[in-house]
DNA sequence: AAATTCCGCAACCGCCAGATA
DNA sequence: GTATCTGGCGGTTGCGGAATT
């Protein structure tokens, strides 16, 4: 079955909407209610298809439309929301009053996914990138000649130009990390205990008892903020796993809810003010930052060190900001 | 000052899922 | 059970303004 486009009448307007146009779609609506948006435009004398209507409606002229700038908490909302669910912009949407899913996915695509990429993670994953082609360009550009089949050597080379003792140490962490990360697997995230452990939406459903079925805006609310700070921040915790949909999924289907985290505490990963609720919610639970790995543990706790010196969140943008001012034409693109 | 490139955003397109006849 | 309709979603496009050359 070949579904006819929705608009096939060629004398239908397109384009950009004009003031009085928008004053029939308003008027109309607001004495009639939408309705059948196919019908609508007859009804509002516009020569418009209903499909365009309804996007006008719902991506500008709805009332309770919010517009500017988006702040930095809804971009945070955005970011640990997408790396969750993906591009699900709707669902993204329901969680930002006021703000449409287009609009979403513009700020998303002109705005969070460049910084994302700036900052070094890939935008899809959510995880640092670590591909080789990356690294390669990286060390060709700080023009070192002494590769000597060590990958991670660009680090080395940038330290050289630091020539900072302090920051060799966090780098040498990093290196360890990138290659943890590119040679295992992070553990998929329990959701269901990460949950549990956190008093699920201030314990109004019982996931356990309730069943798999589980609202999952609703678990997205209590995921929505892992990174309480003021500061931008995407890149997870190395030890958090990343909470992608697939392991969400996994997790909601799946019957051994009562299993044990594998996965270390969701880190609060600055000293902001804001973070107490995480910690709180943590505190009243089982402790998340069991370990199965012993080889691991030293470059978690270390990393934990300095994600607890870094009160201020911006250590990773500190790092960018000068491997970028090392190297002006960092590989920044994609 | 003019031309060109870049960027952000509104709008369109095609597909899908749910509702209904 | 099936065909059709409608609304909704996500990806993409193209225009207009800003920035750069």
């Amino acid at each position: 079955m070949v579904r006819p486009p929705c608009c096939t009448d060629a004398n239908l307007k397109k384009g950009p909407w004009m003031p009085e146009e928008d004053e029939k779609l308003v008027d109309y609506i607001s004495s009639n209610g939408h309705g059948n948006w196919k019908q609508l435009p007859k009804l509002a004398g516009l020569n418009r298809c209903g499909k365009s209507c309804r996007l006008r409606w719902t991506n500008y002229l709805r009332p309770d439309i919010k517009r500017g700038t988006f702040t930095d908490e809804e971009e945070r909302v955005i970011i640990n929301l997408h790396s969750v669910i993906g591009n699900k912009w709707s669902r993204i949407a329901a969680h930002l009053p006021g703000r449409t899913d287009n609009e979403i996915k513009n700020f998303w695509n002109t705005h969070i996914r460049k910084k994302l990429l700036q900052m070094g993670i890939d935008p899809n994953t959510h995880k640092p990138r670590t591909d080789l082609n990356h690294l390669m360009n990286l060390s060709q550009l700080v023009g070192t000649t002494q590769l000597g089949g060590n990958l991670f050597s660009p680090w080395s080379n940038i330290l050289t130009l630091q020539a900072d003792v302090s920051q060799l140490a966090k780098l040498q962490l990093l290196q360890n990390v990138i290659q943890m990360l590119s040679t295992t697997t992070l553990p998929s995230l329990d959701y269901s205990t990460l949950l549990g452990s956190r008093g699920v939406i201030n314990g109004e459903k019982n996931l356990r008892t309730e069943g798999l079925e589980a609202n999952i805006d609703s678990l997205l609310n209590a995921t929505v903020n892992p990174f309480p700070s003021n500061d931008f921040q995407a890149v997870p915790h190395p030890s958090e796993g990343i909470l992608d949909h697939e392991s969400l999924n996994n997790s909601l289907t799946s019957t051994s809810y009562e299993k044990e985290s594998l996965l270390p505490k969701l880190a609060s990963t600055s000293a902001s003010p804001e973070s107490s609720t995480v910690n709180q919610m943590e505190s009243n639970s089982e402790p998340l930052n069991h370990r199965n790995s012993s080889s691991d543990s030293s470059v978690f706790e270390a990393w934990e060190k300095i994600l607890d010196d870094e009160t201020d969140g911006s250590y990773w943008k500190d790092i960018l900001d000068q491997l970028t001012s090392s190297s002006p034409s960092w590989p920044l693109g994609e």
